[in-house]
DNA sequence: TTATGCGTTAATGTATACACAAGTGCATAC
DNA sequence: GTATGCACTTGTGTATACATTAACGCATAA
């Protein structure tokens, strides 16, 4: 059943501890050290270091250790402004798919359990539905370098939440934008889909950038 | 001088190797082999494939030896789609930036070079000047990551140029739409530098398509 | 006190060794 | 002739060893 490598495991390992904050933004980690908390040698943790380093989790830098990438608000701005593009284009290219109602239930569930989150005012079932409604949408638009990518700035994305989930506004208009989204997607009008979904992502991106500069993160 | 590690060096010489069509589009190499030919251990050949096969030049799957990824009609349609939206977005936003004209003179250049190798036929000069004027576009875009990716993608439709530049039709309106382009990022326009843009590689990405799947390159 | 240079330390880059597992071919049975 | 299983081969995943070289501290000089 253990059909995993070593170097499967460290990358999971360590992402898990970086995304627990356990790994906090900034550190730097030799080799050795890491290679002995996992219980392994040093050639696996290396090629997990080259894996995650390949998707701006960490750095690798000579004789300094392996650093976990701090993301700041004008990281933040990159990653958003990647973000909108790509999703959008993917939520336009949902609509001309013409996905029938069945296909689309994932999306609709995912809307409904934000819904109810919201209502019981419980964030972090709020962002892991937001999450499965982004990563769904991306899923529908069919382009797997374009998912690859998406999920790696999603990745990102995820590590600041923790720091900014309970300091932003309610997210009410969200809910709305998706309910359009979807709904543009389930008729085929690619333009709407496309449209809705950029200014959605572009207004998160301005709170949150705002946000994280205000609270002068700029380099955790 | 040669501050250059064996690592370095493996990733540029198969890099080298596959441009060139040395290592052809879904080939086998053993890292052994590999290993020999680049007169290195197996050690940095691997940590090598492992960084190529992030940005999606190689596979490595075990037993089966390191396999240089091939590129069909449908993969290059993913990745100019990709190319097109990151592409704009930067083009975009080097129009807001209020660039001087001493800032844009590497753009200019480079349409000017277009210019000349079209007279004079030189397809391999003009497909330089191209890649030259996308890059200096998206550095203009100042956003790391976005460059990042566009790169990578760029990787690609270079590999499948080697078999495209000499069937396609000779590029005329691309050079219009580059000095469109470089004029609204001159004036600060950005909704023209998008849309021009944006128009230009969705064009670039039909023709190629259409040309890959006529001449059923599917896998190569 | 600050700057400069040297020696020490130790982390990395690379080579090598080895166990394991997957693919291959042959032999045997039906 | 086809199918099944077994032994063998061989590539990979991982551990380990080692040389190199960069960072650090200390001493010395200005």
């Amino acid at each position: 059943m253990g059909a995993m490598s070593n170097v499967e495991r460290a990358v999971s390992a360590l992402r898990q501890m970086i995304f627990a904050g356990e790994l906090p933004p900034g550190s730097d980690h030799l080799e050795t050290e890491l290679a002995e908390k996992l219980g392994m040698s040093r050639t696996p943790v290396r090629e997990a270091a080259l894996m995650l380093q390949a998707q701006g989790l960490v750095e690798m830098r000579p004789r300094r250790g392996i650093r976990i990438t701090p993301v700041s608000a004008a990281d933040m701005a990159e990653i958003y402004d990647i973000l909108t593009e790509l999703e959008s284009l993917a939520a336009a290219r949902a609509a001309e798919a013409q996905y029938s109602k069945a296909d689309l239930a994932n999306l609709a569930t995912a809307i409904r359990d934000m819904d109810g989150a919201l209502a019981r005012d419980d964030l972090r079932a709020w962002a892991e539905a937001d999450d499965r409604f982004h990563r769904e949408l991306v899923r529908l638009g069919r382009n797997a370098r374009l998912s690859m990518v998406v999920s790696v700035m999603r990745d990102q994305v995820r590590r600041a939440r923790a720091t900014t989930l309970f300091m932003r506004p309610k997210p009410k208009q969200s809910n709305e934008d998706h309910r359009v989204v979807y709904q543009a997607i389930a008729r085929g009008d690619a333009q709407v889909a496309h449209d809705t979904h950029h200014a959605h992502r572009q207004a998160a991106r301005d709170m949150l950038v705002a946000l994280l500069e205000k609270h002068q993160f700029h380099g955790l």
